[in-house]
DNA sequence: ACCGGGATGTTCT
DNA sequence: GAACATCCCGGTG
């Protein structure tokens, strides 16, 4: 890595649709590990029916009503936790997903916490995944991205954000969950071997969930 | 390669 | 009691 560059709060501030888009390229890093973020999906709290927030603040989702710039963790499937990065001023719910990371640094630290890679390729490629590769838990939920005060930053290294990245669908709703075909909230970095596989049973491809 | 199903526990109805 | 912003393994082609 050279020369990361802090960011500042007011990255954070607007909807997650704007955000997310500026979220890829950027570093996650925590002490040795350190990987580039490649695929990422914005839920914008109140007015979206997947997202956590939209029945109201609860203990379990409070951190996304909190500051922006703070990592909100959640636990799901009995056995995963995902990650989100927190957008719009503290009292506004709104959050982006990260999907998959492309490992740059401390790949024996990640494939140690996931025995099951068979490759490099598989340690962060996925919104579990990748919090299995960075050791992210509950514990870390209302993490502060800035200041890093649980140890996990994200900063820039001058690399930007791609003019144009692949969209999609999200991943993982069910309709009763609210997903929409009409939105194409799920960002990713063209070409990059390590974005997630599309939803398990959606007849897709990788390469066709995330569209032009 | 592409399926199908099981794991596992928190959260909300 | 159902659903869940998922992953892994073992079947089949």
């Amino acid at each position: 890595m050279s020369d990361p560059l802090t960011l500042d709060l007011s990255f954070f501030e607007g909807d997650s649709t704007t955000v997310a888009p500026k979220l890829l390229n950027l570093l996650l890093v925590r002490g040795r590990r350190v990987a580039r973020i490649v695929e990422v999906e914005a839920y914008a709290g109140a007015s979206d029916a997947a997202s956590h927030a939209y029945r109201g603040k609860t203990p379990r989702n409070a951190t996304m009503f909190g500051p922006p710039g703070h990592l909100y963790v959640y636990f799901t499937y009995g056995m995963h936790f995902c990650a989100n990065v927190v957008c719009r001023e503290a009292g506004v719910a709104s959050a982006v997903l990260l999907r998959a990371l492309a490992p740059l640094e401390g790949l024996e630290e990640m494939r140690a916490l996931r025995p099951a890679a068979r490759r490099d390729v598989d340690l962060c490629s996925g919104p579990a995944r990748l919090c299995q590769a960075f050791g992210i838990v509950r514990a870390d939920d209302g993490a502060d991205l800035v200041t890093g005060d649980h140890g996990i930053t994200l900063v820039s290294d001058g690399f930007a954000p791609p003019a144009a990245p692949l969209r999609g669908t999200r991943v993982g709703l069910s309709a009763k969950a609210g997903a929409d075909g009409a939105l194409l909230w799920r960002y990713a970095v063209t070409g990059d071997q390590n974005v997630s596989r599309p939803r398990p049973n959606s007849g897709l491809t990788a390469a066709e969930t995330v569209v032009r």
